[in-house]
DNA sequence: CTGTTAGCGCCTTCAG
DNA sequence: CTGAAGGCGCTAACAG
């Protein structure tokens, strides 16, 4: 094996300086010509990318930022990771913020943790690291939040409705919750439902707040009550689903709710596991309905009737009005309402 | 809304010489004063910390790691985050990351990408982003890892072997998929498979061409066989999983497979909506195995019977890794192979 | 078109 | 224990 011209490893690191000595120019002809300045004469700057590519240069992205004032860098605040909606907008925020060059700095809330490391971390993201945030279905928004709009960081808030004061501080992209908890109640009573149950999300989730506002509204439109004692709350989790229903369905047979609405399909899909174990027949028994429309609500083996939100639609015009405002911080604030619809699927067909 | 002390949205960054100013010391003690340094005085230390806090100070990290040449960041690279594998791996690796004070940057593959953007990606996590890399089942490993070394950029592995010469330049966490694939041979043998099917990954992937010479190695133990005609190959996805099963399942009933394996539980998922479309009764007419024991494998809606590895664990133990890698990078490279265990569900268990 | 110069904000010797 | 001075690697005027 003989040398090679590429670095080695745990080498010190080769700077502009390495690289325009090698190339016989000057440190800031290396400068210009890496960042495709124009204003370089095309034999000097491929002369300047050979060298660095054979010296295995890479722009020291702290001493540029130090300067510019720009990271390139976003950070995607989240709730849960294994509450499968946010894959699906992490996925697609990040697919747009890598196409333009950002790179993502993640954090992601955990349902279980006591909350001040979550806190800390996003307390973190000040102080230069990122251009911006995005902020999405995390819990305890307000806070934070407020210290980063304090702290001049741009702010986009995906999928979560916010209730304090922040709304004008902040681009904002939703779906219209409201209606979606009425096309829910709607489509219940259309199905047949007599006993509606709901099981919720903590209450302090303004989201999930109106999606239960319109659910009410829904049913009472229909001529349909939810009195308390088919309410169960909890997290966003199967558990939270499971252990709701498991109580709900010990109900005597006369009692017993005949429809269920999952304020997420992350819950309904421990709703649906207790109709299993139990032995319940969907929809036979009881209808289940969910919401977000997750990629596995169409499975077979899960066929669960839903409201769908455009979360991935959603998450685009949250990177694009990002990408906006870091560009131009000035630019009026926006709030995009997305359409919600409602997908019928076996978990309430009733037969006949 | 009278004035406050704390900064305004858009302002100017508050630097250390400010608040040195405003507390009439030096820039040096603030410096001190912020980081714990034990050589000021309580008093002073007491007096900065009240300052900085008031003006809303936050220490600028790309200067801070311009001198450093620490960032307190270290990226995860995973395969797409649908894949509910991810998810679980990457909130164990930030748990870790951020109780010891370290950002996460993020980097995920899209299974429908065409890969040029991921490994540009990859390939900027070279110049001083983060101080060190975990690879996680990402595909084309080879490449864009050798040159990550070759950056000296510190890199974990997990997850995922690797076949080439990267092995003893890198830490690895991995688990023992040869016999987790003979367990699933032996398992389907024992509740009575007779023709074996299987639904595979992409070939270049080496974890799952492990498992997969365990699952034959363990089927001719048996004394059964797996046939080309009883192999399907695609992507990790459900999608995968259904077309490759509608396939499969399509054989005439004597010659259609009584058994399959998968090499992913996200595949086994759209095996179990083939089987579902197809009015087939799992296990009655098909048994199903999987691989990983991801949450949903036990609700029961799925109950996918399994090889369990011991996702937590391993990514805890990367994360380990990575940490005293990056406090000590002349550490002997480690290699940690876990153990693999079989989770009986009823997607295998036949009656009688 | 290219080189020279002056910092970006912070950490880190080195003096006091 | 604290202050002063230098420089990390790069960008952005300003000259030539």
């Amino acid at each position: 094996m003989g040398d090679s011209t590429v670095s080695t490893p745990g080498r010190e690191p080769v700077t502009g300086y390495d690289v325009a000595r090698a190339a016989g120019v000057s440190q800031s002809t290396v400068s210009r010509a890496l960042r495709g300045d124009a204003r370089v004469v095309p034999d000097t700057r491929e002369l300047v990318l050979r060298v660095a590519r054979e010296m295995g240069y890479v722009v020291n992205v702290s001493a540029r930022s130090l300067i510019t004032r720009r990271t390139s860098s976003v950070a995607v605040v989240s709730g849960d990771l294994r509450n499968p909606s946010f894959p699906v907008l992490i996925d697609t925020l990040q697919r747009r913020f890598h196409a333009d060059g950002y790179r993502v700095v993640l954090v992601s809330d955990q349902e279980d943790a006591s909350g001040g490391g979550f806190e800390d971390s996003v307390a973190g993201l000040r102080g230069g690291i990122v251009d911006g945030v995005v902020y999405t279905s995390a819990r305890t928004s307000s806070p934070v939040v407020g210290d980063l709009l304090d702290a001049g960081m741009p702010v986009v808030v995906l999928n979560r409705d916010v209730d304090s004061d922040l709304g004008d501080r902040v681009d904002r992209i939703t779906s219209d919750n409201v209606e979606g908890g009425r096309l829910a109640a709607r489509h219940l009573a259309e199905t047949g439902a007599r006993r509606p149950a709901m099981v919720a999300g903590p209450r302090d989730n303004p989201s999930l707040a109106r999606r239960e506002r319109g659910f009410r509204a829904g049913l009472r439109a229909c001529g349909l009550s939810l009195p308390r004692d088919r309410v169960r709350r909890g997290q966003v989790d199967p558990r939270t689903g499971l252990e709701a229903a498991l109580d709900l369905f010990s109900a005597p047979a006369g009692e017993r709710p005949d429809a269920v609405f999952c304020q997420t399909d992350y819950i309904a899909l421990g709703v649906l596991d207790a109709a299993g174990r139990l032995g319940l027949s969907v929809p036979g028994d009881v209808a289940v309905i969910g919401y977000n429309d997750l990629d596995w609500a169409g499975w077979s083996m899960i066929d669960l009737t839903t409201v769908r939100q455009p979360l991935v639609q959603m998450a685009e015009a949250a990177a694009a009005a990002m990408l906006a405002r870091i560009e131009d911080p000035a630019l009026p604030f926006v709030h995009r309402v997305f359409d919600v619809d409602l997908v019928p699927r076996g978990s309430t067909r009733r037969p006949r």
